[in-house]
DNA sequence: ATGACATTTCGATATTTCGCGAAATGTAGT
DNA sequence: ACTACATTTCGCGAAATATCGAAATGTCAT
């Protein structure tokens, strides 16, 4: 995941996803649905301005989802996106976290 | 600084570097001081188990330096590393922090 | 079925990055 | 000054990565 945010072009995604919210509703069964988010083009529109082309962004997203930082769902004839919450925060957790022994120094 | 944590051997020694505490003391002008933490060659040692070489552990904490990441010092021969605890803590917080706006979805 | 649209896959290319080993630099002690 | 040691810099080759454009795939609407 480090490395999936270590590109700029991604870090932009990742900055852009979570600027659109993660609609998560319970199905009957209690499994969870994603109700909507950005698709692909829309990534690409936002993101870079059309600066860089569809397959480029097909190309980080498919990264991002293999890394387990977003989720992609498919919505007829798009694709959404979503960050994935949980794996972010458990990344924010580790950040956060103090390793250090006590009295080690 | 997340694609200096990208790299694995950057993670190991950034992991490694957490469980040496930053041991910190105040000067007579109430200026920091680090006092000590492993050497370059001690992390070579700890992190790749001599795997790797002293000039390519240098490569690294060259990069995670320039990334803010760790903080170097001089220590007589030695060079001795510390991870940069408010770089870090910058980095949770952004994770960390929920960035949706309300009601967007 | 056909056309329009969204996305992915593929091939090619340019750039970046990692790793090693040798040489250079810098420091401490004798 | 000389030696021993720690670290960095440099040159290079191998591998990974980012990007584009074209072609392929899949879906919706007519």
């Amino acid at each position: 995941m480090f490395k999936s945010l270590g590109d700029p072009t991604r870090l932009r995604i990742f900055s852009f996803l979570r600027t659109r919210c993660c609609a998560v509703a319970l199905g009957d069964q209690g499994n969870v649905h994603t109700l909507q988010g950005p698709t692909v083009g829309e990534v690409c529109c936002q993101v870079t301005g059309l600066e860089k082309i569809n397959s480029t962004i097909s190309f980080h997203l498919k990264e991002m989802r293999l890394a387990g930082l977003i989720e992609v769902e498919k919505r007829g004839k798009f694709m959404v996106c979503n960050v994935n919450r949980d794996a972010v925060a458990k990344l924010a957790k580790y950040l956060g976290e103090d390793e250090a022994p006590t009295g080690c120094c």
